[in-house]
RNA sequence: CGGGGUGUAGCGCAGCCCGGUUAGCGCGCUUCGUUCGGGACGAAGAGGCCGAGAGUUCAAAUCUCUCCACCCCGACCA
């Protein structure tokens, strides 16, 4: 008697508050798919989203989410959230709205700039991140090493004022982000609170279905070991990187860096000798011209830093790494005008070559200590060529300054680097000490001193999950779903509703799914031909179609069609349950 | 912020150069009928401040100026 009221109350208090709805009529849904594409979307995500009824735009970089787009964004919410639980992260809401002051103290409304949402009529900002508002609350709460360590998360709107939104989702100016924090009292146990977001996240975008890499973000050098991006080769991507599949070295092309040999220094000594090089220009020309290979060039380029002419030598075609260069020089650097080379060297661009060049000059790496080596003469139409570096040019500095191309070795391994654009899903990043000093963090340690809590941070883009996934998953007809992401397991098509039998057989089908806990959309609108409902099914691209037709009722039969292979199997009537379950198991 | 482009019905577009009936077309929507396994057909409808403002003109979607919004390329991107 007992053990009946404890099983009857465990029941009572077990049973949730609320729980997602999983069957749902198309008739009955607001689903407005669109035939037409929308005509300032370009990328593939974009347009999907749009015409499946996912989402519309109400501004620039600012979208509502509909309810099938919705639905897909609480469901990566549900694998974000127990993938941080896991981790012993614990979930937050923090307001958006933030108070000024506390953002002056640490100097980022300065740092964020125009990026940053202002409030008119009020001190407040649109929180852009929350490293500020989670310090503030670790401040006042974790006084002890015996509070620490602490995970805290969220899944929150941020602001941004992006000059450029752009893709659709992917950058908004309004958007939600999975941001986590951890508070530790030793920079031994940051590390671990580091690798458990890394394997956290892994998790998370393997659960689902992503194809992605790990960038070091912070240096070329593979021992990033400050901050890892998460990143989705994509033609919309705002980075470009250099990666290589073999062993998964991958860098910003700012920084990358492959195996190129260096020229080597000649024994035979040449003489310097003027060569008339009528209308020659490029690197190509001038080796044609000589019969020589473009590993015995030196391109010339000249770039203004400071108003300081600098000329810049790379092998051959090599480009120039701009990025590479500022690290050098140290910022505020442009390309020189043709006026400007004309003034300095007496020729135009085509013939500029470092022998009695007075300014600055550097060079990369590959040139070092070069001889024999072919050059504009600083005067049209004329090359010099048996240039020694050592002897005939002076105080030349070198550095790597080149751009990684697509298909040299990797630098770790050896193998060919690819390089493309991709897109940040996430980032992971030591922050140390620098919020909690600012805003004053601190904890007692086991002598009683008091220290900076040392912090992380941790951020996932949540509609950048939902569009990379799309970008990944489609085909010329639609979305393809995979069964972890879907927004119903099943979209059952009710070809004829207007038939008696189809209509009783689709109703059961829907019935013992939902019972079964299927997620179904069906489609019972009564009017809509069956070449409409197709191909609505296939943009919206649940992973099963079970298609109910008059001629294979008949045989007391449906069809089965998978979305993503395209193959179809006719099933009996009293099958479809396990054969659906089958499918998904 | 620089360069380019576009704003006309819910969506996709024509008309604009060269001003002049009631501003069109396709999709979608409403009603009726016929269809019903790959975005059907017929008939009848509803739906517009032609992005906003100012100007030129007898007359402006159309010409001029200003502004705004949106898209693309670039710069920027904790």
């Amino acid at each position: 008697m007992i053990n009946l009221a404890k099983s009857i109350f465990l029941t009572i208090i077990s049973k949730p508050v609320y729980s997602e709805k999983i069957a749902m009529r198309f008739s009955k849904s607001f689903i407005p798919t669109l035939k037409e594409v929308p005509s300032d979307a370009v990328i593939q995500s974009h347009i999907l989203m749009l015409r499946a009824g996912m989402i519309r735009m109400v501004s620039a970089g600012i979208y509502s989410f509909l309810p099938l787009g919705y639905k897909v964004i609480k469901k990566i919410c549900g694998i974000i959230r127990r993938e941080m639980d896991a981790i012993g992260g614990q979930e937050f809401h923090l307001p958006a709205l933030n108070p000024r002051e506390i953002w002056e103290e640490t100097k980022r409304v300065e740092a964020f700039g125009d990026t940053m949402f202002h409030i008119k009529n009020r001190d407040y900002i649109l929180a852009p991140t929350h490293e500020e508002i989670m310090t503030f609350h670790a401040k006042n709460v974790l006084k002890s090493y015996k509070d620490l360590p602490q995970i805290w998360y969220q899944i929150q709107t941020k602001f941004r004022n992006e000059p450029r939104p752009r893709s659709g989702v992917i950058r908004g100016r309004q958007f939600l982000m999975k941001d986590a924090y951890s508070f530790d009292s030793t920079w031994g146990n940051l590390d671990h609170s580091y690798k458990l977001h890394d394997k956290a996240y892994r998790k998370i975008f393997d659960g689902c279905s992503l194809n992605y890499f790990i960038v070091g973000a912070s240096s070329g050098a593979m021992g990033g070991t400050g901050s890892e991006e998460f990143m989705v080769k994509s033609d919309a991507g705002e980075d470009t990187v250099a990666h290589c599949t073999h062993c998964g070295y991958a860098a910003n092309v700012e920084v990358a860096e492959s195996k190129s040999e260096a020229k080597k220094r000649d024994s035979t000594k040449g003489e310097l000798k003027e060569i008339y090089t009528p209308n020659v220009k490029s690197i190509d020309e001038l080796c044609a011209f000589l019969k020589i290979d473009e590993s015995q060039c030196a391109k010339s380029r000249i770039y203004i830093f400071n108003n300081e002419p600098v000329l810049i030598l790379m092998l051959g075609n090599d480009e120039v790494n701009e990025s590479k260069l500022i690290k050098v020089l140290g910022g505020n650097v442009r390309p020189g005008r043709p006026d400007e080379l004309k003034d300095l060297t007496g020729a135009d661009a085509g013939s500029i070559g470092p022998v009695g060049f007075k300014d600055k000059i550097i060079a990369d790496l590959r040139l070092k200590d070069a001889n024999n080596m072919y050059s504009g003469a600083n005067k049209n139409d004329y090359h010099f060529g048996g240039i020694d570096f050592l002897r005939d040019v002076k105080n030349i500095e070198y550095y790597d300054l080149r751009i990684v191309q697509p298909g040299e070795q990797c630098i770790v391994c050896g193998n060919k680097l690819e390089v493309f654009t991709a897109i940040e899903l996430g980032h992971i990043f030591k922050l140390g000490t620098k919020y909690s000093e600012a805003l004053g963090a601190n904890y007692l340690d086991e002598n009683g001193e008091a220290h900076p809590i040392i912090m992380g941070s941790y951020g996932i883009g949540v509609e950048r999950i939902l569009a990379c996934y799309i970008e990944q998953h489609h085909d010329e007809n639609g979305i393809v779903w995979e069964n972890i992401l879907a927004p119903f397991k099943v979209h059952l098509i009710a070809l004829n509703m207007r038939k008696e039998e189809v209509e009783a057989a689709s109703e059961k089908i829907y019935n013992d799914l939902s019972s079964a806990g299927v997620e179904v959309l069906f489609d019972d609108r009564l009017d809509a031909q069956a070449g409409f409902k197709f191909n609505d099914a296939d943009l919206l691209g649940m992973p099963l179609q079970v298609i109910v037709g008059e001629k294979k009722l008949k045989e007391n039969k449906v069809e089965i069609k998978v979305r993503k292979t395209g193959k179809r199997e006719d099933v009996k009537l009293d099958e479809i349950i396990e054969k659906v379950k089958s499918f998904f198991s």
